[in-house]
DNA sequence: AAGAGGCCCTGATAGC
DNA sequence: TGCTATCAGGGCCTCT
């Protein structure tokens, strides 16, 4: 569920349930997780009050009435699973797992409520959790990453000035998320195709109207993947939770060798590696 | 100093 | 069927 909009659903759905409850417990099976938790990770959180669910980029925020926050980031398998005590259950979109539907493998950490439990889920171990004691030490963390597409502040000059005289490739300057934040790969693929740029232009390239375009559609592409639940690629074989519907809408991720969803255009969407990510895109549609 | 590539992991799938 | 190789929604670290 990595990318922003995947992200920004679990908070909605996840700060229903959890906000103004009190954390009775924390169990960690596996402390290695993309970093090592830290030992005292859990007497942080026991017996302390959600005040808050926030996003900032990729980073989920649960803020504590301790003052501290709690930051997941998801990696590329991260999950969380809400697990209820009573068999009356309500469908939230953050994904909904009965007793045997819950992955068996792989449940790191569990957090015990009163009437049910959050489980952090995640095969690869890329994804980490932190906790940090100030809202100043989180902001001085996240700095880099207040630079999202959907902030308002984020328009032609703001891009342009990011952009400046950088040497890589667009698509590298979206994926870089000390640029840009929030974007992964799926979403930068989409919003080149959108944007009619080559993935390989590189950023000192860019035209005003290029800009214009990718400030205008990086806005979009995330807020209709928003509105649509985000994007399920993969999901646990039994998965009974609420899957996202972008997945859909793609016009070329995994589009490999079918034809461009363009009017008037036959070319065939072709994949390329670029930094070791797959891209894929429409060579006549984003020619330049 | 910016940019490219390796690497951290497990699991699903393709190809033989 | 069972093996092996490749690939996957991310990002930190090292080397150039």
């Amino acid at each position: 569920m990595p990318e922003l909009p995947e992200v920004e659903i679990v908070k909605q759905s996840l700060k229903k349930t959890i906000i103004y409850k009190k954390i009775i417990n924390v169990k960690v099976s596996n402390r290695n997780l993309r970093f090592k938790l830290k030992k005292n990770f859990e007497t942080y959180l026991i017996k302390r009050k959600i005040t808050d669910v926030l996003r900032i980029a990729k980073y989920l925020i649960i803020a504590l009435d301790n003052n501290k926050y709690l930051i997941i980031h998801f990696g590329m398998s991260g999950t969380l699973h809400l697990l209820k005590k009573d068999k009356n259950i309500k469908n939230t979109n953050l994904s909904f797992y009965n007793s045997c539907d819950l992955p068996k493998k792989h449940n790191h950490i569990e957090f015990f409520f009163d009437n049910f439990k959050v489980i952090y889920n995640d095969p690869r171990r890329f994804g980490f959790l932190k906790i940090f004691n100030s809202r100043e030490n989180l902001n001085k963390y996240l700095d880099n990453y207040e630079k999202e597409p959907l902030n308002k502040n984020f328009n032609v000059n703001h891009l342009k000035n990011i952009l400046g005289s950088k040497k890589k490739n667009i698509k590298n300057i979206l994926l870089d998320q000390k640029c840009i934040s929030g974007i992964g790969n799926i979403y930068a693929n989409e919003i080149l195709f959108f944007s009619k740029i080559n993935p390989k232009k590189l950023g000192k390239n860019l035209s005003d109207i290029d800009i214009k375009k990718l400030v205008f559609y990086s806005k979009k592409v995330l807020n209709n993947a928003i509105l649509k639940g985000g994007s399920t690629i993969r999901n646990f074989k039994n998965a009974n939770g609420i899957e996202g519907k972008f997945q859909d809408d793609f016009k070329v991720y995994n589009k490999k060798g079918l034809k461009c969803t363009n009017k008037n255009c036959i070319q065939i969407i072709k994949k390329i590696t670029i930094s070791n990510r797959s891209t894929f895109y429409c060579s006549y549609c984003q020619k330049s």
